[in-house]
DNA sequence: TTCTACCTTAACCCTCTGTTAACCATCCTT
DNA sequence: AAGGATGGTTAACAGAGGGTTAAGGTAGAA
């Protein structure tokens, strides 16, 4: 079930959008100005964020921006007054994924908001594959049952690379998603994709853990 | 500068489209129905395509799986009558990336393009002649169920092909797609493609790539 | 402080791939 | 028939890509 955060100080409408998303089978909470919004947002789980643009004590932009900065990649979607042309080009700077100028239809709104949950497959409090599953509430991964202790590096990497599965990350991508920007001179990745491997591959029969030659690296089960 | 292609039944809405894309500093070329639409994106060149949903002849959402289906990338931006709800999940199924509600304000239309100009596509995720197949999201090649080992740049040979097939490629346009602007001396070309043939071609009675002499090369089924 | 966990780095290995320069075949021109 | 242009085939070598190991370094915990 699609589970999204509206953040919206225009009470009313908010009522509105509520009832709408519940019809539709969609859970909806909400908060009421920026900071309250960015509180509910970090605490997560959500697969959408709906924000509008013009929020007392933290605009959308800017806790869209926030929450971009702190490694959320939650797609955001703006609501935006009318005439916010040059806002709409701000917002896309910012990180946000679509918007809607207001004021919009509430079909409208779904739809979006449901290509947008599809879009980055959210879901995710829990990622998995085959017998290996990663709980991304109480930080744990196990499998087969067994449970498996990786180190930060080894988590982020692992965490990539079953968000994109089973399609193939490039040593680059894997290097942005761990380092961001600030990546390490030498050969750190292959050393953890080695430590990588050697806890959750060597221990069991059957490889997840692939490398695709020329291409990088991709987990799912081997045919 | 933006090139567009539109593609659309009403001419006077065109008419009017056009108008005030120039004055926004965007090229856009027009096509009255879908199979003028589809010879247009063919030939290629435009950063985003906007298809009428109802259009005479071929119909927004089969030019667009057409367009996919064949390789192109472009982003697509699809233009829907009022009520289209299901047309536009549809649509989304179909591959577009972006689409918009008649009557549309053309500030709207104009954001939207810009935005998805950006980025490529990213809907295309297999390529293919005949019975030879390209996953572009697991990376692998398969010719009659059978998977095929290429080097790295046998793949990009091969995809670069694929992508214009059944047009023909010049060696100076492959050379270009694999090395860019920095191409080897020799004749490195030639024995790839020789590479490439060994692998994809020759275990198999027909052949797929072929040799247009004096022009290049293309990769189609023969007659 | 010492201990521990973790990250970075460099070195080594082996395999695979790309480049190169040959040589060969065919066709076209003169 | 000779010679050049175009395209196909082969093999040698150098280098890149990828896997493995071990030696410091750093930061936080005890």
């Amino acid at each position: 079930m699609l589970n999204v955060l509206l953040v919206e100080d225009d009470l009313d409408l908010a009522d509105t959008v509520i009832q709408y998303l519940e019809l539709e089978g969609i859970r909806c909470d909400h908060g009421a100005n920026g900071m309250a919004g960015l509180q509910l947002a970090k605490e997560g789980g959500y697969q959408v964020l709906l924000l509008d643009l013009n929020l007392p004590r933290l605009d959308g932009l800017s806790l869209c921006e926030q929450l971009r900065a702190s490694g959320d990649d939650t797609p955001i979607l703006m609501l935006t007054a009318r005439d916010g042309l040059n806002d709409k080009l701000a917002g896309f700077e910012a990180g946000t994924d679509d918007y809607l100028v207001k004021p919009f239809a509430l079909q409208e709104l779904v739809v979006r908001l449901e290509a947008l949950a599809r879009r980055r497959s959210g879901q995710v409090r829990k990622l998995s594959c085959a017998d290996l599953e990663m709980n991304l509430s109480d930080k744990t991964v196990t499998r087969n049952g067994v449970t498996l202790k990786l180190s930060p590096i080894g988590w982020k990497l692992l965490e990539s690379l079953l968000r994109a599965s089973p399609e193939v990350m490039s040593r680059q991508e894997l290097e942005e998603a761990v380092w961001g920007d600030d990546i390490p001179d030498s050969n750190s990745l292959k050393v953890h994709i080695f430590n990588l491997r050697k806890v959750i591959d060597a221990p069991f029969p059957r490889n997840l853990l692939h490398t695709i030659p020329g291409h990088g690296f991709a987990i799912h089960e081997d045919k």
